[in-house]
DNA sequence: GTCTATAGCTTGATAGAC
DNA sequence: GTCTATCAAGCTATAGAC
């Protein structure tokens, strides 16, 4: 996979040499950051504690005080990583679609195809550190005491953009029904992306939590059909 | 609010005395119970600490291990004791249903609102505890470790008495469109309970998150929508 | 049943040698 | 940059007086 995940993690506080920076080094903040999120993936900020993290990236623990301020701060420098990237594809997706909709013209189905698709796809992909932010994505957007203000501020600006797309194919759409069938949505596509394993039992194997194919081919369709019928009742 | 949410705990290691249990002894592990359920809902298992619990419940630290065997064991029990009441509602209002289905037959999006309804009217009713109850929910159902495992383990038999009722009045539907619809509802379902405030941002006030008028309003229809358009694309 | 007191660990975080 | 060593605080859980 492209290496578009950002810039490297820097030491918070190497006011020394800054000439000749080694290889090593970006690569050991990036090895934290990335057995951090393979960690709070599956237990959350509380549940793994930073000892944990440095033995899963295999340095010190005193290590992870160097290139991060806090325990805090690299979680948060966990979500910032790839949010940034989502919201990049996500926003180009939205576009392409406004642009180039297809012979038929623009549908709500489109709409919601173009804002999941590059969602599902790395999910599809997968590679396990998108894999793992997925997670982590589904548990603060469930945390009440911090999560809704976390998504609002790294994701409402998309978000907005995916509802100005709505309308156009959707002018009479009321704002309630337009913004409860995006919450829907949201709490579909999260749960779908944290891959608990449930479906898989509760299907007796003809579903399978990671089989994005699946849900990339269901989801959008499942949105659209929703949104579409609970804004009829108005009409 | 009725007092249905189950028999109180007892003492786990009191071989003493058996008669005369005075009023205060069911008062207190309850209050624990309570305690426990509103800590754990704001800050999930590893969150919180059962000092903090014993805290909010006034009694001291001691006194919750001897009501609970532990902390874990405090957390199962607060997620039990409303699960069975919840399946017995969902039960009664399915079969209900079932019986009598309306004047225009059974549908989708009844088979739908029955199933959501007896959730939907507690958290409406804004009783503090089930709300609370809700959010640890809503936590349990997106944490991979063991939160598709808990959920499989308290609430399949239910689901699968859902899945019974829609295959009834959508006989062609296939197995995986009917799961994967099902799990996009549970999705939308307990992110709406977990009552994160982040709709009443996203939508400038248009929307609240304790509104569940307005939740039981669209959810039903929102599913039974996107049910019928993803099986439909079969047909 | 309720409390005091505390054992025994683990936690996040830092100082300082190299 | 990386390590050893450690601190102060907080943790779960228990023993035992009343």
């Amino acid at each position: 996979m492209e290496r578009d995940e950002g810039s490297a993690p820097s030491p918070r506080r190497g006011r020394g040499r800054r000439a000749g920076v080694r290889s090593g080094d970006a690569d050991t903040g990036m090895r934290i950051l990335d057995a951090a999120e393979r960690s709070f993936a599956l237990h959350g900020f509380d549940g793994v504690t930073v000892r944990h993290i440095a033995k899963e990236a295999a340095v010190d623990t005193a290590l992870v005080y160097y290139y991060f301020a806090s325990k805090r701060d690299l979680f948060d420098q966990v979500f910032e990583r790839r949010a940034a990237v989502v919201n990049r594809d996500r926003l180009a997706s939205l576009e392409a679609y406004d642009l180039n909709p297809g012979p038929d013209g623009p549908t709500v189905e489109g709409v919601f195809y173009a804002f999941l698709a590059p969602v599902l796809r790395r999910a599809a992909d997968g590679d396990p550190g998108w894999r793992a932010y997925f997670a982590i994505l589904a548990l603060v957007n469930n945390t009440p005491a911090w999560g809704g203000e976390t998504m609002t501020r790294f994701f409402d600006p998309v978000i907005q953009r995916l509802a100005q797309s709505l309308r156009k194919v959707l002018p009479q759409v009321r704002e309630d029904d337009l913004y409860w069938s995006y919450h829907f949505l949201s709490g579909a596509l999260t749960l779908s992306l944290s891959m608990t394993g449930r479906i898989d039992r509760l299907s007796g194997g003809a579903c399978e939590s990671g089989d994005f194919d699946a849900i990339n081919a269901r989801l959008a369709r499942f949105a659209a059909g929703g949104l579409l019928e609970v804004a009829d009742r108005r009409g």
